[in-house]
RNA sequence: CGGGUCGUGGCGCAGCUUGGUCAGCGCGCUCGCUUUGGGAGCGAGAUGUCGCGGGUUCGAAUCCCGCCGACCCGACCA
């Protein structure tokens, strides 16, 4: 490959573009790789482009290599098999929907479980066609309702989704398994530290579900891990340490007079004012905050719910939806039209709306809390005593710090990841939806389990980006950089020609080339530019070169080395190995 | 979807408060000459329905209404 940038589709920016924030984005415009088309939809410029297809040949590859068949599902499909898995509704507002002329619902594909299971259901009928492991790159569709970080969450975007099916558990889990180590090679070889994580399933379904993410300050998740152990997991998976169910010793409730007093931090200061139950030590824990939320069902109407959790964690509303997924939460605040809730003093004893409590909330433990009077709160509200919660909820906020749930030892730490990679352990979820059984070798049917596992390659770029740059601009890993190498021709002199001369033969001996031959730019605009660019390695062709020397740049490194013009394929070529 | 900021040549911005020689600056682009190892100099040029639609007015980039879009925070989502 040789591409000469006299006449390349190129246009990098001298200033920061103004609608670009994070590092990745605005790079990523500056140096020329994409270009907004649309609200959440970039077009790939020449360079761009090239990372991104070296990108796709490394997850391809990797694919292959897993037992991988690739496939190609159209991306505009009927509304039918959605319906009947319950995503034409499920999914929500995310999901990009059209009408066709004869206002027929359809929509643009965000993943494709469905059509991978009506595919198989078409073309399987016997045990002897399984194990399956079927994948395809493709265009994926989400309405997302706030597209933000130029490639990070797009509307528009390039997807590798792959589906297992097996027909038993074990062979469901050897392929999450395979998928799991192909993963790890792949993020492995586009250089993206990445950790792994447990996390919640969404609008996917199933049950065991695992997420690469790739740390970066601008990522939208949070995940923890333990000081001790290897525990990792998304903030919304994290699950809360129950302390064991105790003798309730706490003397019977009692009601105070507390008023003024909505806000926990109202409440301790005068518990401790007037020593509630005999105590001064009061503090933000030893309350129940109870919180209202309206949770919405997917199809069917409002519901309230309300929460109790210790008085110093605020409800983390996403790890909220998560355990309440499909359906989803907004805080109540109409309490006007609920006389039996009193904003403030709201306590779970007697409560009239259902009611799950924080796993710290274990029988036993003894909390000061509402009394469902105004200005009143009462003490020694016992669980299992006093009330009885309809079950445990995670919904309360993660600190660093918080006993692993893991381990029990250790601490948890909070680090920021760009999600690049999912994987789930779907189970029957698709084949029971779509009842498809393939006759087993005891002539009875079998029901095939499924997994699915998708990686973000459009994202993936922009993780990489983000992970690989300085000051002066990209830094691309040798494997997926738009070039082997930046030829530049430097000076004049017939240093443009020379340089040609370079590039061919480096092109010649298999390397890909970006050679900046345009005249009558001087050599700070190109140095500028190769920097700003990020191929790993860049050749000067300039002033030493009568004497038949060029210079071999190391764009990470920045070491500089005089290599003889004959030399320089063949000291390259061992570089990359 | 709520709160905020913003929308003026390819990019970055000024102008708007107080309507009327305000279509302006820097970068980039074109041509010529000079320059050529770290974002060159001089000269001459081209590029705008001032986001869209409506309204007020003799007159609107500027004032009013609606819409669209961008970015940030939150919500949502992966």
């Amino acid at each position: 490959m040789l591409l000469r940038m006299s006449s390349l589709l190129l246009r990098t920016l001298r200033e920061e573009p103004a609608d670009a924030e994070v590092p990745s984005h605005r790079l990523l415009v500056r140096a020329g790789f994409i270009r907004r088309a649309a609200p959440g939809g970039y077009t790939w410029l020449p360079l761009g482009k090239l990372v991104l297809d070296r990108v796709t040949a490394v997850v391809r590859e990797e694919m292959h290599a897993a037992g991988g068949q690739e496939i190609s599902f159209p991306a505009l499909l009927p509304r039918e098999p959605y319906e009947t898995s319950g995503r034409w509704t499920e999914y929500g507002d995310d999901l990009f929907t059209v009408k066709d002329r004869r206002g027929a619902d359809h929509l643009l594909a965000p993943t494709h479980e469905e059509m991978a299971t009506l595919l198989v259901q078409d073309m399987t009928g016997s045990y002897r066609d399984f194990p399956l492991l079927l994948f395809q790159i493709q265009t994926k569709f989400r309405d997302e309702a706030r597209p933000r970080g130029g490639l990070l969450r797009g509307r528009e975007f390039l997807m590798k989704d792959a589906y297992s099916y097996d027909l038993t558990e074990n062979g469901l889990i050897e392929a999450y398994e395979r998928m799991r180590a192909a993963y790890q090679r792949i993020f492995t070889r586009l250089g993206l530290d990445h950790a792994i994580v447990s996390a919640v399933s969404g609008a996917m379904g199933g049950s065991v579900s695992e997420e690469f993410l790739a740390a970066a300050e601008v990522g939208e998740d949070t995940f923890v891990g333990c000081t001790d152990c290897d525990y990792a997991a998304n903030t919304e998976a994290v699950s809360t340490p129950a302390p064991p169910a105790r003798e309730v010793t706490a003397p019977t409730m009692e009601v105070h007079d507390t008023p003024e007093t909505p806000t926990i931090a109202s409440l301790v200061e005068l518990a401790n004012e007037r020593g509630l139950g005999g105590r001064t030590d009061w503090t933000a824990a030893d309350t129940l905050k109870n919180v209202v939320v309206t949770v919405l069902h997917p199809g069917h109407g409002p519901e309230l719910l309300a929460i109790g959790l210790p008085g110093d964690r605020e409800v983390d509303l996403k790890r909220l939806n998560a355990a309440l997924a499909p359906a989803t939460a907004v805080l109540f605040d109409d309490f006007e039209s609920r006389p039996d809730l009193v904003k403030g003093y709201i306590g779970p004893q007697g409560i009239t709306i259902p009611y799950l409590a924080d796993p710290r909330v274990a029988p036993g433990t003894a909390w000061l809390t509402g009394a469902n009077e105004p200005g009143k709160h009462a003490t020694d509200v016992v669980a299992g005593r006093d009330f009885n919660p309809d079950g445990t909820i995670e919904a309360a906020v993660v600190r660093p710090g918080d006993p692993c749930p893991a381990c029990g030892d250790g601490t948890l730490t909070m680090r920021r990841g760009i999600e690049i990679g999912h994987i789930f352990q779907l189970g029957r979820r698709y084949t029971d939806a779509f009842k498809v059984d393939v006759l087993g070798a005891d002539g009875k049917p079998v029901r095939p389990t499924m997994g699915c596992y998708g990686i973000g390659l459009s994202r993936a770029v922009a993780a990489i980006a983000e992970q690989h740059h300085d000051e002066q601009g990209l830094v691309w890993p040798a494997a997926i950089a738009p070039a082997d190498v930046h030829v530049v021709a430097a000076g004049k002199d017939g240093q443009v020609e020379a340089a040609l001369a370079l590039a061919a033969t480096l092109s010649r001996a298999g390397l890909r080339v970006l050679v900046d031959d345009r005249p009558n730019v001087s050599a700070g605009v190109k140095f500028t530019d190769a920097e700003l660019i990020g191929i790993p390695r860049c050749v000067v062709v300039g002033r030493r070169l009568a004497e038949g020397f060029a210079e071999l740049r190391d764009r990470r490194t920045r070491e500089r080395t005089e290599v003889p013009l004959v030399d320089m394929a063949g000291v390259i070529a061992a570089e990359l190995g």
